[in-house]
RNA sequence: GCCUAGGUGGCGGAAUUGGUAGACGCGCACGACUCAAAAUCGUGUGUCUUCGGGCGUGUGGGUUCGAUUCCCACCCUGGGUACCA
């Protein structure tokens, strides 16, 4: 063989190991840059072929930035704690731990494989207890943390107690949950019922540690709090929002339901305004910066109060429309409201109660898919419009969202579509608030609608209106302009087994944070992973465990914990002092490429930013967005082969066929079927059911499949993993290929049988360097003209389009360089030798082997990339298409030199002119230098 | 519905600032080498054609000497998201 890959990778990848090719340390003379990959979750299934693309492309990257001259992190570790190492555990009564470690071997033999410049020694792993007493540090920073809204920023909750003890609550404003002073468990305060949460310092020092403990609960960026939560029976654990799709676990897709715990949350909200804000500042695709903002979702509007008739409360409401507040007609509260079972009357009691009771009983996805089932129940309650006084009955129904708002909307029938309909099921005033506008049909919910018989707010529309009505509510006292977010504080504890134990134990009821040197708290080891029959966290079981001699948590933390902040530990792995040296997370600061999914968008991308600030207003990085750029691989598809088998026997027929009989389609494995020609043969040996499976043929005498691009599943026999790919044409070639498969962003099918097209570009370039008989053989002599403009031509076509992040044209640029050297017949050094390098971050085996046989000592590596001279490039003369009104009709080679003029002039005279101007008179020439000539006629 | 990315040969895709549409690769066809096959190499390959040329980048319009590229309207596909008040 002349090209002999698997002998050649085999050597480099332990030279690169023997030598420590990859390892990086800090260097402050030379520019930094960090690449960083999404770490992946060690699975059972090992990597596919869709796995790689995006390490491949990071890869290409950080060896490009080497040879540029920068010090670049590239490193790589598994997000190792996770359900499915559990449930294999339960099923098993296998450790997680062991799981974890089988699959991340097999990850790393894979990895290894392909050739990545990852610098092993930085390796981390989010289940290792050295890794995890970081992230129980991180957390008791935010425990140890509250936010200042004055300020825009956390911090330290010392700075809190301090102020409590000069001025108690005065001039505090602090991120909180609303009305959490109702919240308190009364009993053990002296505040009397008109307590609304302020207090003053003589108050706070009459208080014992409990007390006050209670207090500053309310104020940590990591609270433990009863709250509604999503609970999922079937996983026996609570889900964040975003671990939630259409109703049900993103995970195992298992129904969830509502359900009040204490659990320990992470006050997101309060960063709000900074995560969409910050979005402005980073270099993302759009389309995941609009996810985020979409999930912060930030609205400009009013909170409005309406009195309750007869009772000493009052509803309050979110509205974006407070100009319409003249066309409520009613109002509708959240089946789970507080109110509720306050106001109902005693007439209506039991059909709300009914209804409160379904409405429980149903999960998101039931509210969901019930969009068009409009539902209600009237309380027998009546607010008061803050304007007129007029009573407004109040209703509740379950298009409105506990968990949006304060779950209370003023209804506005005329100008919302939902109000509308509802007011139309249950026959209730739809009052008109338009000039000159019909809602016989459905609502208006146009803007631009002029209001009308609404007092001070007749004439205008919603533009004009908003501040006279925001000033007006004020005046009266009955509300103000408000924004509202959509997303809530994010939930923190899961009870599961396989995740960091919170660093907390239990004095009574009060959680204490275990201090910094007590840490790590270590996962204990119990008899089962299930949860204890008392409906405990798995954690439970461990019934010696204590931390401190005190009860421990039995929650652990979500998936999302280690993952939020791992990219500061690869600065440091090893650091046992601290998360991470500050000189070294200085030096590396921000990830400047980061490659990954966009699956992540609202957990993982959403979290380690909103850890980040964190760690930034505390003091520990100096930066407060984690990813300066990212870049999404798009999915690459499986192209699966289908056959037919006729109904009811085993015979098979072909494609060009099927239609004549009634047949059934089945998948088939894609690895013996060949061009979509199946091998008949290794189709009867491939499952026990076809060993006597007769076919109908083409006129070729061919079976032929259909395709189709599906998924990469094991259910469509169309998984390719790249062992098999490494092993049939090397990594340099799989390298090459998923990059040649087009733009990394995009999802592609992926189709092996094209592949041989870049193996054998990598065996035509082999073959530069070696005579027919594989000697090497390379030429001293000094290049040519010729040869010296293919050479430039593609160190710029390679720089610019890796600047550029363009790895699938850079394939196409190596082939076109590499066709002309062959026609060239050229083997010179001084053209050969620059290829390599700027080859080698696409395929870095070959072009090491080259490099060396070339007598270079050092790693390609280390090589300096080169750089391109315009002047190499230029042609004597160009070929320029000329057109006549815009198509293109005769060539005519002029130098480069020439100005515009003297090219026209040269158009007008070449007799080829006058022929397709067809006796026209010529209007106007246009000469666009090196590009085109146009001819007006 | 809303947001977002896209729509170019038989297939994956290229065309970076408005300047020769289809680079590069696959596939296909023919040829060379071979007893033969594989491999390799070479030639051709958008489409129609009366061989002059015509038509061609989802559709219809517009701007321009010139549009895959810019503008307007619409259609389709992928991804995300939704009783959000």
């Amino acid at each position: 063989m002349d090209y002999n890959f698997s002998e050649i990778e085999r050597k480099w990848q332990q030279r690169w190991q023997d030598n420590e090719t990859y390892a990086v340390t800090e260097k402050a003379d030379s520019p930094k840059y960090y690449v960083l990959d999404m770490f992946p979750y060690p699975s059972g299934a090992g990597l596919h072929v869709g796995h790689p693309l995006g390490y491949i492309a990071s890869d290409i990257i950080a060896r490009y930035k080497r040879n540029r001259g920068f010090n670049v992190l590239h490193p790589m570790g598994y997000d190792s704690f996770g359900l499915p190492a559990e449930q294999y555990a339960i099923q098993t009564g296998q450790h997680p731990e062991i799981t974890t470690q089988t699959n991340i071997a097999r990850y790393r033999q894979q990895l290894d494989r392909i050739g990545f410049a990852y610098d092993w020694n930085r390796e981390v792993r989010t289940s290792d207890s050295e890794y995890y007493q970081w992230t129980q540090w991180i957390f008791g920073q935010i425990f140890n943390a509250w936010f200042n809204k004055d300020a825009n920023r956390a911090e330290h909750i010392n700075t809190l107690v301090e102020r409590f003890k000069a001025n108690g609550t005065y001039g505090v404003n602090a991120a909180q949950d609303a009305n959490w002073h109702e919240n308190l468990p009364k009993e053990k305060f002296f505040f009397g019922s008109h307590f609304e949460g302020e207090f003053t310092a003589t108050d706070w020092k009459s208080m014992n540690d409990e007390q006050q403990q209670l207090i500053l609960m309310h104020y940590r960026l990591a609270y433990l709090a009863d709250s509604v939560v999503n609970w999922c029976p079937a996983l026996g654990t609570v889900l964040a929002n975003d671990e939630i799709k259409d109703g049900v676990s993103e995970r195992g897709g298992h129904p969830v339901e509502q359900k009040k715990m204490r659990q320990w949350s992470m006050r997101i909200s309060a960063y709000a305004e900074r995560l969409l804000q910050g979005l402005e500042t980073i270099d993302w695709n759009e389309s995941i910066k609009e996810v985020q903002r979409n999930w912060i979702g930030r609205s400009e509007g009013a909170s409005v109060q309406f009195a309750l008739d007869g009772h000493d409360a009052h509803i309050e409401v979110f509205t974006t429309r407070p100009d319409t507040i003249f066309g409520v007609s009613f109002m509708t509260l959240a089946p789970e409201h507080e109110l509720v079972s306050r106001i109902t009357t005693d007439e209506y009691r039991d059909s709300v109660n009914a209804y409160v009771e379904a409405a429980k009983l149903k999960t998101e996805r039931d509210r969901q898919s019930e969009v068009k089932n409009i539902s209600g129940q009237f309380t027998g309650a009546y607010a008061l419009h803050p304007f007129t006084g007029d009573k407004i009955p109040v209703w509740i129904g379950d298009y409105v969202l506990a968990g949006y708002g304060t779950g209370a909307v003023m209804a506005v029938p005329c100008g919302d579509q939902r109000d509308y309909d509802f007011a139309k099921k249950f026959a209730l005033p739809i009052p008109n608030i338009f000039r000159d506008t019909d809602i016989s049909e459905k609502a208006e919910a146009s803007k631009d609608a002029v209001l009308a018989q609404s007092h001070m707010l007749d004439g205008h529309s919603y533009k004009t209106a908003m501040p006279i009505i925001i000033a007006e509510l004020e005046k009266v006292g009955v509300g103000k302009g408000k924004i509202n977010y959509r997303m809530r504080d994010a939930v923190f504890s899961r009870q599961r087994y396989w995740g960091e134990p919170f660093p907390i134990y239990y004095e009574g009821e009060i959680p204490r944070l275990v201090s910094d040197d007590a840490l790590p708290v270590e996962l204990p080891e119990v008899d089962k992973y299930l949860p204890t029959e008392s409906g405990e966290p798995p954690l439970a079981r461990a019934n010696a465990w204590r931390v401190g001699g005190h009860k421990p948590d039995f929650n652990t933390m979500p998936g999302w914990a280690g993952s939020s902040w791992y990219f500061l530990r690869y600065m440091d792995p090893r650091n046992s002092n601290a998360f991470a040296d500050r000189s070294k997370i200085d030096y590396w600061n921000q990830v400047d490429l980061y490659m990954g999914g966009a699956e992540h968008a609202t957990g993982h991308l959403l979290y380690s930013r909103f850890w980040t600030k964190i760690l930034f207003d505390m003091g520990y990085i100096g930066f407060d967005e984690p990813f300066k750029k990212m870049i999404n691989q798009g999915m690459i598809l499986g192209r699966s082969n289908h056959v037919y088998r006729i109904m009811g026997t085993n015979r098979f027929v072909t494609a060009e066929r099927k239609d004549e009989f009634e047949t059934q389609q089945l998948y088939v494995d894609i690895h013996i079927v060949d061009n979509d020609v199946l091998d008949t043969e290794a189709f009867k040996k491939w499952l026990p059911e076809y060993a006597d499976a007769e076919f109908i043929l083409n006129e070729k005498g061919q079976y032929t499949c259909t395709y189709a691009i599906d998924k990469m599943s094991k259910r469509w026999f169309n998984v390719d993993n790249p062992d098999e790919l490494c092993e049939k044409y090397g990594a340099d070639t799989l390298r090459l290929y998923e990059m040649f498969l087009g733009p990394v962003e995009q999802s592609k099918p992926w189709d092996t049988k094209s592949i041989n097209g870049v193996h054998n570009f990598l065996r035509k370039l082999w073959r530069l360097f070696h005579d027919h008989d594989n000697n090497f053989q390379i030429s001293d002599e000094s290049a040519s003209k010729e040869e010296l403009k293919t050479l430039h031509k593609t160190i710029k076509k390679i720089t610019e389009d890796l600047d550029r992040y363009s790895w699938n044209t850079c394939v196409s640029g190596f082939m076109i360089c590499v066709n002309e050297l062959q026609d060239l017949k050229c083997s010179k050094r001084e053209v050969l030798e620059p290829l390599l390098i700027l080859l080698s971050p696409f395929s870095p085996h070959i072009a090491e082997e080259l490099w060396e046989k070339l007598g270079n000592e050092h790693s390609i590596t280390q090589a300096t990339w080169p750089s391109f001279d315009e002047s190499k490039m230029k042609d004597d003369s160009f070929d320029y298409p000329v057109s006549f009104n815009g198509k293109t009709r005769y060539f005519l080679p002029l130098g480069v030199e020439l100005s515009g003029a003297e090219v026209e002039a040269a158009v007008r005279a070449n007799e080829q002119t006058a022929r397709y101007l067809e006796g026209k008179e010529i209007k106007k020439i246009i000469v666009v230098p090196k590009r085109i000539v146009n001819v007006v006629a």
